[in-house]
DNA sequence: GTTGTTATGTTATAACTTAACATTAATTTA
DNA sequence: TAAATTAATGTTAAGTTATAACATAACAAC
């Protein structure tokens, strides 16, 4: 179970996220030939400032405030679309965000846990889940090319709040 | 595996879908004590016009048709959040669309199989899938409360479809 | 039949996303 | 290196999805 919940679900230095993130993708854009531009580097760091998603104009009011520029919801959106394409982010359907992908480049299972209490997303990826899913889909003979598996539910953190009420 | 793959995807007698689904919200709704108003049927009967999840403008339109008045979207959006909370449709999340539920009383994995050639999709109940996706919660102290399982890919017609090409 | 509750009507707007076309920057090729 | 090509961004506008707020009507219970 290849997971970033530990890091999620507890305090940590999360400078290092963002700068393993930022590493992360400019190996993974320069291997690739992928040009990562002012603008999508500055989306992807928005996205790691937290393990929260966050919504296209949440990141317009923060990107428009750090350039000190107003930005337009095209310019967010082709910078989440390029960020989409590459695998450096996700979008959570259910939550119209979007938030940074841990492995961009191993094996997914798009399998988020999202907490109700405080908006964190932790993402996993589970050999057993997919390899489930794949048998499920070939008894019904349906062809799988994708998938999006959203949970939510408590974190550790908010559980134990919980428990204690 | 309780799914309605076989319906949604071999050709049918449609009308007994409809009726079938129509004659287990009524039950539903007189076990519980819930009233399926007129506004509610109608659009529970829409979503089971097909196989197929529609918006809530798409409801919104076709209602006006058959009711020959018109409708406003908090109508629409009401009537969904009722159905939605007895369990008698689903939201599919990353289409912004609804569909009928074919087994509002069961246990539930609420995985769907959403075909991107015809747009057609099934639900499937999924033991195995409850299991694992509960031990990874577990594993990772998360608490889980609800899930939303989307597949996307060809189903068995559109597949056929494909190969031949 | 009045009272409290539930459902609907109505207007307006918020939130999310894309289309279309113009301009600028980067890359390639001659 | 200048021209040609491609890729990225700017700008305006509009399309799509969803909800807030307040008024009215229908129903249920006493």
């Amino acid at each position: 179970m290849l997971t970033n919940s530990k890091l999620v679900h507890h305090s940590h230095d999360h400078r290092r996220c963002i700068n393993a993130a930022l590493a992360r993708a400019n190996d993974l854009c320069d291997a690739e030939n992928h040009r990562l531009t002012p603008t999508r580097e500055s989306v992807l760091r928005l996205l790691w400032q937290s393990h929260r998603p966050m919504g296209a104009y949440q990141l317009q009011d923060q990107l428009a405030k750090i350039s000190g520029k107003p930005i337009a919801p095209p310019t967010i959106y082709r910078a989440i679309e390029f960020l989409l394409k590459v695998g450096l982010i996700h979008r959570i359907a259910s939550l119209n965000a979007y938030i940074g992908c841990p492995f961009p480049t191993s094996d997914h299972s798009n399998l988020f846990m999202i907490c109700n209490g405080c908006g964190s997303v932790a993402e996993v990826a589970l050999n057993s889940i997919n390899g489930l899913l794949k048998s499920a889909s070939e008894k019904a003979n349906f062809t799988l090319q994708d998938q999006s598996l959203e949970l939510f539910g408590l974190c550790p953190n908010c559980s134990s709040e919980q428990e204690q009420e």
